[in-house]
DNA sequence: GTCAAGATGGAAATTTTAGTCCATTAGATG
DNA sequence: CATCTAATGGACTAAAATTTCCATCTTGAC
């Protein structure tokens, strides 16, 4: 027998021969089919202990799958794993390495691919729960800040633009003609602060933020990798874009603040109504 | 030293200490921060092979940060990706369980759907042709004019950016503190225009438009529907963009920008070499 | 240029983990 | 109830992975 090689495969394979195991191996599937990501991460021991099953057990199952034993079956769930979470970037980094004809219907293609994979990533990594104490920050402030530079002023333009249009108070911190200084005098500590960095980042946006910070605002920030001093805002939001030829896609990042915004106004018309 | 036993302890306290590490723990410390996913699903020896620095690194790292080693720490990002799957695939349970709850998953769902379906829509109906006529007319023009107000603003302050980064000569036509009329007259009949206007769309932009074109600058306008004065710029593109619940999304609108942007950097600099 | 402190890579030692084998048990069949 | 077959758990072995240690190299100060 030969075993199956992907995880669709092997999935159906398990469920299809469910029938056919002995007891153990039964106690066994169940596990493997309603938790896949258990059964990536962890190893004979924890596993056997957990489902009350002798760890030769876990290997014999395997094999009764056409595995050599555990650790190859085991690196089918892994990759699968991985390729959830990393599907996208693999996509990219393909196209991104076929450079041979890279006409405009590939860069079209491309863009598309990246941002669409953004916007799946964004999804999925994204708990729920940031959002709504996001949200609840943002409604709860006495005015929103929305700090950013460079290529993530554009995503800042548009939280800017819609809180604005749902009547949520808000200042655009652009620093423009360098008077960062003076815009930052008017953040006081019963507002918001929403910054938006990607590396390389801009200095001065990370200063800002320390700035604020010790002000005692509440703070909001998206980064594309956590780094000081954005990691001691009060909610962080991980965002990973895909990006073509170094060029970072900004699908993700404008369709969450357009999320927050929508959410801040709903959650600030339901206040006024009740008083 | 105690290790951070919570996952996002752990990863603020490695943004906070970076500038601290040695040269190889960066390495190390850049990639848990990118790809935490990939941290915990892979050993020793495969990270540093992928990393170019030694296992002992890795083990170096772990206990940079308080940990008796490289097992010690994995164990807090396996366990973090456990959690996340399993609420992932809570959430998604819940989804289809009852479909009548308007909570914030739905709006999620709903923005990335939206957003998918745009840019879908966006590389099915904008023919190769359009986008190489509009980076040739942006590429050989003295200057990019970029036009747009409210909502489109935000597309346009994103295709300044990518198209400054090029080293394209472009201008905003912001409009900043109502000095619309005296911005146009920075536009000559060698350069290019390209506005973005959405329904209901703004007057000034129309009247600047009609402006420009009677210059005899070269246009390009991106609409969601035909209309006067756009419909008579040398290169229009119609994009239609989904919406939820009136809030219409950017996607396809930056996307194209970003793909235009690149395009007519691509042109300029083939012909600053052959030059 | 020299020296010291710290960082680094590689190999050896150790620990952990997987895989094999076999004695025992459970279950089926006549 | 006897007997045979298949399943099971646990001890043992082999393999793989981690961790430690040390020689070498790098870096920065003087």
């Amino acid at each position: 027998m030969v075993a199956a090689q992907s995880y669709e495969e092997l999935q159906a394979e398990i469920a299809r021969s469910y029938d056919r195991l002995s007891k153990r191996l039964k106690v066994i599937a169940d596990f493997v089919l309603k938790d896949p990501s258990g059964f990536a991460l962890r190893n004979t021991a924890g596993l056997a202990n957990e489902l009350g099953v002798a760890p030769s057990a876990i290997v014999r199952f395997a094999q009764a799958f056409g595995f050599s034993g555990f650790s190859e079956m085991q690196s089918v769930f892994k990759s699968q794993m991985q390729q959830e979470t990393r599907s996208y970037r693999d996509r990219i980094r393909a196209l991104e390495q076929r450079k041979t004809g890279r006409g405009t219907e590939e860069l079209v293609t491309s863009f598309v691919d990246a941002g669409i994979a953004s916007l799946q990533e964004m999804h999925r990594s994204t708990p729920l729960e940031l959002i709504e104490e996001a949200a609840e920050i943002m409604a709860s402030a006495r005015m929103v800040h929305v700090l950013a530079q460079k290529r993530t002023f554009t995503a800042a333009t548009y939280l800017f633009y819609n809180l604005a249009r749902l009547e949520v108070s808000a200042n655009l911190l652009d620093g423009a003609g360098g008077t960062l200084d003076q815009q930052l005098n008017l953040v006081a500590p019963d507002d918001a602060v929403f910054a938006i960095s990607f590396q390389p980042g801009s200095e001065q946006t990370a200063c800002a933020f320390s700035h604020v910070l010790s002000i005692g605002a509440r703070t909001i920030a998206i980064c594309d990798v956590p780094r000081t001093p954005f990691v001691n805002a009060n909610v962080l939001f991980h965002i990973t874009e895909a990006s073509v030829e170094t060029f970072r896609s900004l699908n993700a990042t404008i369709s969450l603040a357009q999320i927050l915004a929508i959410r801040t106004g709903t959650l600030c018309s339901e206040r006024n109504a009740t008083r």
